[in-house]
DNA sequence: TATGAATGAGTGTTCATTCAT
DNA sequence: TATGAATGAACACTCATTCAT
């Protein structure tokens, strides 16, 4: 988890909020509970439907404190999403060489589930985050970024493997993952847990290896 | 005695007010500049960022008028949503049989352009229909009926052809195209549009008739 | 899962929102300043003619500050209502026995003064709530509240003097006086203050006691 | 019944509806679906509450049409407010003498009778009508007219039959008839009808004729 | 460090009224 | 005579943000 803010963020607009300075414990723990709170609130609502006021009543703090620590939602929210996304990169590159064996198989079940895991964990920003992506034009930066930043070490990864088309199925496998894991949150798959594991696995396989060759 | 004051407000009503009811040239439309705006709105700014505001702005006719047609936000929103689902699951219902010949490839490009060509007319809508659906749990059926009828649709496809998993695979399928589409939009993919569609049917293939024997 | 999206909207919460709370000085004097102001606009435009717009002006402060300490029109308008009614219960308990000389002239006559007075106070209210009364469901329970609170201390007192029909009686009286008081606020009586009391102290009596026995 | 408004009734405002002309039998027809109609739902919703909207939807018009023959709302609720007068003067000067003796109950009893039956009938509107009259300065007019002319018929009446202060009992009367009239529309005096009628009368006698000579 | 109080700017929605047909 | 369509002005309510304490 290993959530502790504490690295300087500049805020884009003329409201500094005191998040550069240095914090004593209880201003800490503050901003603990702000992050807990924007978490759950941001997954529940979607950016836009997040309030501060929601997200303040959760973290049981008052109105005004929010502005002492972040300069507006914005500003949480970027905390939030640059913390996934470093979790994310660390977990992209953990993907070890993937081949058709069996241990290869087991590999990737392997990381899948780490990766669905993790998406379980810190989806709610995700999708928050794909809400914004589309819609702020400030968020843009912020998305390509992350994006290039994972599909990068995804491609690499795969190329390492032989992929034929490894920058192209490094966005096909993210985007499905990605999309895949919401089906999963809203249990709409209706598969159990271990049967979807060893499919998806099988179907990712396909996308890394390609079709058996035809008669062609 | 009928003196229970449970009179109405409009709003709570839930029904669209007037489009059931026959409309006269000048009234289709409006409706139909209505349905265009709103489609561009939505689609730029999301579901809770689009404002009946922007909206009518965009349609060039008054606040008031918007009510006349629908009876708010969500309703529009609807209309455009079912519109969208019915295209959508028309061209999941073209998809022929696929096979690893020459012309199974050529089908399932072929498919895959029409897929994603019509994302990119629709896409809009879907994305925000994405937002909407993890907001709003008015728009949960919605968004379950959307997904189920037109998986449902596609595993039927995917099993006629032999995939194992047709079930999981059709969820993998939609979600990965769902994603991809939006990366396409926002230009983030950066590959030429016929290497694209080629990779992809690859990649696409690779899902449906999974990797090839791991001998190797 | 705890993803049903039900986050109520405040204004569906219902409750009057902070007034519970503790506040201090300067929240304190807000609400006094909110809930004369009220009494004012509700009195002159009753209850659905009063506009919250109107009723910050005339209390000075800004429209968002009314909803930080009253759900809506609603809410301020019972908290007005309830005031009123507990003063009115208190006055029909002070009406002490009425006899036919000239001590129970003198204290019927002090006591209708008084009801008259305090109804020229509250009056505004009053009228308003008896749009509210017959227009909103919602308030039908405090308008059945009110009057049998009212009517039943009444009646107590009536029977304790040996009024025939107590119940019959409480309601004329009551009815009369509240109708009465509105002639009285809009000056269509015409007649002084003294005599007027006089009079109607007279005709109050007659209600009490009935008529003189018909031999004449 | 016989609601034909025909005469021509000028309104105030610059549109001038076109209620002056003679209408055909169809207008007149549609007059009176409006007049009807406008009667249900201001009974139902009050002056303010009362919406164009609704009466038109009741009266299965267009909202347009009703501009045809009323300049506006208040157009429409004066006709209703003036007819509704007109009877109740009329109930006015149909009180016969009363006295103690046993006809004079029977009398007395009779006429309350059809008062509080015309009020059931016409209640609705003095409802809305008494909410209009604090509030629009311009039915002050209306309402000064019709209090005094049903006054003054009563006063006289009063008069006649020895009651020592006609005038302040006439305003006396009236009130509590016209409140009364509204907890029975209510049901809220909770007393069967002829037993009502019974005890209302002896009250109205003792209002008439005072009360009994005290040991004073 | 923390907060109660206050607000301007916005959003969804309604309604009386007008006009072209 | 009748109406579908359109709208300006108003209203209730919300929210991110600021300030004095």
């Amino acid at each position: 988890m290993e959530r502790e803010n504490t690295k300087p963020r500049p805020s884009e607009r003329g409201g500094r909020p005191a998040q550069q300075r240095e914090h004593l414990a209880r201003g800490r723990e503050t901003i603990r509970k702000l992050l807990d709170a924007g978490m759950e609130v941001f997954g529940h609502d979607g950016y836009r439907g997040a309030s501060i006021g929601d997200i303040v009543q959760r973290a049981g703090i008052s109105r005004a404190t929010f502005y002492l620590y972040f300069s507006n939602k914005d500003d949480l929210f970027r905390a939030l999403v640059l913390d996934a996304v470093e979790e994310m990169t660390g977990l992209a590159e953990s993907l070890g060489p993937v081949t058709l064996t069996d241990e290869g198989f087991v590999e990737l079940r392997g990381w899948l589930e780490r990766y669905l895991d993790l998406c379980a964990q810190l989806g709610p920003v995700f999708h928050a985050w794909t809400e914004a992506f589309a819609t702020k034009a400030a968020f843009g930066d912020l998305g390509s970024q992350t994006l290039e930043s994972f599909t990068a070490t995804l491609e690499r990864r795969l190329a390492a493997m032989g992929t034929p088309t490894p920058h192209l199925t490094a966005f096909a496998l993210l985007g499905m993952l990605d999309r895949f894991s919401l089906y999963v949150r809203y249990q709409r798959v209706g598969v159990g847990r271990e049967e979807m594991l060893d499919g998806l696995t099988r179907v990712v396989q396909g996308m890394l290896f390609g079709p058996p060759d035809g008669s062609s």
